[in-house]
RNA sequence: GCGGCUGUAGUUUAGUGGUAUGACAUUGGCUUCCCAAGCCAAUUACUCGGGUUCGAAUCCCGGCAGCCGCACCA
């Protein structure tokens, strides 16, 4: 067994992860989070929040998981999301039809299936494994197609990313926003991929959660005001030069950015917030490392984006974050698409006087003389020069169709004008979280499976080496961790009981989620609080009714301390969240 | 989507033509019980569908899921 069944294992036990659908057989590419499981989520996410939308100001918006057409036209997705394959009817393997046909064509991927049919036919090209005839091509579109509305209605997708949804409410955000770069906004929801064999749990889904940033910032000045924050920030970085000699990099993000491994500061700031985070809920800082995209498989629009990688037990290292600088092309895309400018003004510091050639055709008398024609007339004025214009028979195309502008109906003349400002494209920075493969990894590098000592005066239990026995503790920042404490009655005893009730409904209201636990033997609760990450457990003793103090016992040392039952409220609410030691919360026991 | 292997309680496991073995876990009870202790009792399974057969967990076919390899991963 590995590290991935017997996290898996762990996970489907106690309620963080279930196949989905298991009662009619399940379905591969989707999981249901168990009680425990939408708990860690939860507090991932709740993290996520406090980072970029409380303290970067990046406001979250929801937008549809539906979304129409044109959106994904726009996006590329409709036409680019879908690879033409096709198989070969001997050995059955499968191939991207265009990559066969790429020697012999320019542009294979843009041909229509029934195009790359008749270019394989004609050029007899057979199966490159084993020479064999090769059936037709089709298409593997990886997004979820619906209809809105009744009867055919009109073609929706599920979206594949949270993103578009951002982007197309770029007008409303820069408005909500008063009109100033930088801005952003952020979303955490569910995207959906038809993944064509989605086989590694949870690291690869149908319906996956995304937390996306979309930062809008003055393509001119890719500086970040708050950089001094995370300039000395030390990271794995495995770049582009790198990646050719296999060597990771530790470097600060300062001198990154100062070398030219980083492209800029915006960009590089991000990296270093994104370890902060993943740090903070929980991912060793050995396992993970930025690795830059290298030039041939970034996107086209992209100039520079980093993946944080997560080393996994099974899996290698795994893509859990993209950082892109994906500058003006969705925002071009959209309003190519739309027919709407996508773009800020910004104000110049000092207005600069401008010299430029103007023409102004005179409407009201071409309007008259070329009637529904006039206004394509006129743009077509527009677009001459001085030269053309100052011959005596001025002649205009349109549609075709020639038209004689006499002198008199448009005027040009040299216009100095004050200019205070222009219209720019933000480019868009996007910090993109898959949530589901990082709560995996939190789940994997939290878990533990430790020797602990067999305290003595235990009878019968026989095992290789008496002195030692295996547990299993999900080491979760307390931060995360979806049980935050658990109260325990050493006896299932009233006596014992009725004071452990009272500390349940203190440390509720407090806030805190609490497990109360009376059945069987101390030791075994002990330890199933171990296993699903429990960080602290309050026990009520005999001496409790005498004094009216406690136990804390702490997961990871199994060190115990006795503290009074006034205030422990918020003395685990400071153990949980206030980083407050172990140490200081009572008198060794 | 293709090929190979696999599928028995919550987990793990025995059984290879006659409805299922054990362990751990879980639940209730006893015990002044602080690290999976002990004792008593209880609950829970043959992946699904079809076929062969008097009878199928077992043999055959198919679906689903898991693992491995291929392909795919904007």
């Amino acid at each position: 067994m590995d590290k991935y069944e017997k996290v898996i294992e762990l996970a489907k036990r106690r309620g963080f992860l279930w196949n989905s659908f298991e009662l009619y057989g399940g379905a591969a590419g989707f999981y249901d989070y168990g009680p425990l499981g939408s708990t860690l989520k939860r507090r991932i996410e709740h993290i996520w929040r406090e980072l970029y939308v409380i303290h970067e100001g990046l406001m979250e918006i929801e937008t549809p998981t539906i979304g129409i057409e044109e959106v994904f036209v726009a996006s590329g997705h409709v036409g680019g999301f879908s690879d033409p394959l096709c198989e070969c009817k001997k050995c059955g393997e499968a191939f991207r039809a265009d990559h066969l046909v790429d020697d012999i064509v320019e542009v294979a991927d843009a041909l229509s299936n029934t195009e790359l049919d008749a270019l394989i036919r004609n050029n007899d090209i057979k199966c490159p494994e084993c020479g064999g005839d090769l059936g037709d091509a089709y298409e593997f579109n990886l997004m979820f197609r619906t209809a809105i509305g009744p009867g055919s209605g009109r073609a929706g997708y599920m979206r594949p990313e949270t993103a578009q949804g951002m982007f197309v409410n770029f007008q409303r955000l820069l408005k909500f926003y008063r009109d100033k770069l930088p801005f952003g906004a952020t979303q955490i929801g569910k995207s959906y991929r038809n993944e064509i064999s989605p086989r590694q749990g949870v690291i690869r889904l149908r319906e996956f959660t995304q937390a996306e940033a979309e930062i809008f910032i003055d393509p001119r000045d890719k500086t970040h005001p708050n950089f001094e924050r995370f300039a000395g920030t030390v990271l794995n970085l495995y770049s582009e030069h790198g990646q050719e000699h296999g060597t990771t990099l530790q470097v600060t993000i300062g001198d990154a950015v100062k070398q030219g491994i980083i492209a800029h500061e915006f960009l590089a700031y991000h990296i270093a917030l994104t370890n902060h985070f993943l740090r903070r809920v929980g991912i060793s800082p050995d396992h993970l490392r930025f690795r830059q995209h290298k030039k041939n498989e970034m996107a086209h629009y992209a100039i520079d984006c980093w993946d944080a990688e997560i080393k996994t037990d099974r899996f290698g290292w795994i893509e859990v974050v993209g950082i892109a600088d994906r500058t003006d092309f969705d925002l071009n895309a959209h309003a190519k698409t739309s027919k709407t400018e996508l773009s800020v003004y910004i104000e110049y510091d000092e207005p600069e006087m401008v010299t430029s050639f103007v023409v102004k055709p005179e409407m009201g008398k071409l309007g008259p003389a070329f009637k529904g024609k006039a206004k394509d007339v006129a743009d077509a004025l527009k677009a001459m020069t001085r030269e053309e214009l100052e011959q005596d028979g001025i002649t205009v195309v349109v549609d075709g169709e020639e038209f004689i502008v006499s002198p008199g109906l448009v005027k040009f003349t040299e216009e100095t004008v004050k200019v205070s400002g222009e219209t720019v494209v933000p480019h868009v920075i996007e910090p993109s979280f898959g949530i589901d493969r990082i709560l995996y990894c939190t789940m994997e590098h939290a878990f533990n499976e430790e020797m602990v000592a067999v305290h003595e005066g235990r009878d019968g239990k026989e095992s290789k080496d008496p002195k030692e026995e295996s547990r299993i503790v999900f080491k979760l920042q307390s931060e995360v961790a979806p049980v935050q404490v658990a109260v325990l009655p050493l006896m299932t005893k009233s006596e014992l009981i009725g004071p452990a009730n009272k500390i349940v409904a203190l440390v509720r209201d407090k806030g805190l989620l609490v497990s109360y636990d009376d059945s069987g033997t101390i030791g075994r609760r002990y330890r199933r609080n171990d296993e699903i990450g429990t960080p602290y457990s309050i026990t009520i003793d005999y001496e409790s009714l005498d004094d009216r103090s406690v136990t804390i016992r702490d997961r990871d040392s199994m060190d115990q301390v006795r503290t009074p039952i006034e205030g422990i409220e918020d003395l685990i609410y400071e153990l949980v969240y206030g980083g407050r030691e172990f140490k200081t919360a009572g008198t060794p026991v």
